[in-house]
DNA sequence: TCGAGTCTGTCGCGGCGCGGACATTCGAGG
DNA sequence: CCTCGAATGTCCGCGCCGCGACAGACTCGA
């Protein structure tokens, strides 16, 4: 299969893409080119100038913050089909993380230039793209509030729910199996590995879910949003 | 003078509207209906449909979530010349946040259906509104960054220097006193009234800052941003 | 098959910060 | 001027959770 085709057919498993208008799915598959990143290659970096857009199509992208003391804060891990680096197509201001390749991974780089120029011709496809954006407000807004008012429990039983959904880019019926460590979890939650793991193993023995090395495995999905619901 | 030019002139002192295309600060002005609040009256509740874009040429409002237990999470105060409401505009789906009248307030309202009627004519306005989006998300990430790697005291003086620069809408020089609780300070910080007030205790010993019934008075905003940069 | 590096599981200590309690101060309205 | 409600200032105890430490388990490549 000529591999655009099989590029189309990967991003169409995510609700964005499937739902744009045509004319916009083509442009995207036309003007994109693929783009290949070995283990814990860096694509850009936090302050970097605008370089284009992306989805994932294999492999999976780090999407951290590193600050003064070296700590990373893991903002998400972009899998396929999910896209990212939207703001700084809008705003053209510098990147606000880093990305990074979390293992063998393949990109469509759709750059800046040939972007701007696209919108400029088609200016409403701006409206399509800024749903990119509004996901991403709705999603950070919710983790604000839970951060302040829930408990750890809540939060990861949230969280894991929202990887197995590649974070509503696909319907409820998820993955099952989740390939994360749980250090990673810690950082993405504003929590401890330690705390993660206590809170995983409650989760394991009320029969929710199973840990692996490297790997979570859900069990009861209905059980963990009752969990993820109310504290 | 004419109300539209006063508000017009509001409107103006906030980078954003300042910056737009001619053509778009006219469609607004020329489109939008002022809008009279009480104190504590709401304008909408999370869940409620999309009804239009907001911006406050007096008084304020609260946005915020209220989570089952009815615990207050505060977004943040829109003051004038901050603009509010674009999520549900892009996406058409359901207000995330409560918006309440903080004091007698005025609003600019433009209804959804007028400005998607404008858009439909102009999209290439839907990049300018969507510098709204790009600068939330910014301001999101940076918040859940923070909460996960800085201490209380760091967050406390980046977020006063936020509200007294109405949050990027001014220039760097802001207001020096910013009129807000104590209690509402640490609904925005997730942290206890205490806590908060320990802090800025702190700060006013250090002589930056002065503290008063409901209101702050910035003294040294240079020292504070001193303290901001770093911990 | 074996070894090194990485990830998971678990314990204890210590500290930040929440919550309750209560005194004090401020501001608005009668 | 007085009173009441609201906001600030302060203390204390408890609990959650981060951190250091270390043992066990798993993977992968030599």
């Amino acid at each position: 299969m000529e591999p655009k085709t099989r590029w189309a057919n990967v991003l169409r498993t995510g609700r964005w893409f499937r739902e744009l208008t045509p004319g916009l799915q083509q442009a995207l598959l036309e003007h994109g080119v693929a783009c290949t990143l070995a283990p814990e290659q860096p694509l850009f970096a936090r302050g970097d100038p605008p370089c284009g857009l992306y989805a994932v199509l294999e492999g999976s992208v780090r999407i951290r913050g590193l600050d003064s003391a070296g700590r990373e804060s893991l903002l998400t891990i972009a899998e396929p089909p999910s896209w990212f680096g939207e703001i700084s197509l809008f705003d053209r201001a510098p990147r606000t993380h880093d990305a990074i390749a979390n293992a063998q991974t393949t990109l469509l780089k759709v750059p800046q230039d040939v972007l701007e120029a696209l919108l400029l011709r088609e200016p409403a496809y701006y409206r399509e793209l800024a749903l990119l954006l509004t996901a991403k407000v709705r999603l950070l807004m919710q983790q604000v509030e839970d951060l302040a008012t829930m408990p750890l429990g809540v939060r990861l039983a949230r969280r894991l729910l929202h990887m197995s959904q590649g974070y509503g880019e696909f319907g409820p019926l998820g993955r099952k199996t989740l390939e994360v460590r749980q250090e990673q979890l810690g950082a993405m939650l504003n929590a401890s590995r330690q705390s993660i793991n206590t809170q995983l193993k409650e989760f394991a023995s009320a029969g929710l879910l199973r840990v692996a090395y490297g790997r979570i495995e859900l069990l009861d999905v209905d059980g963990l949003k009752k969990t993820a619901d109310l504290a």
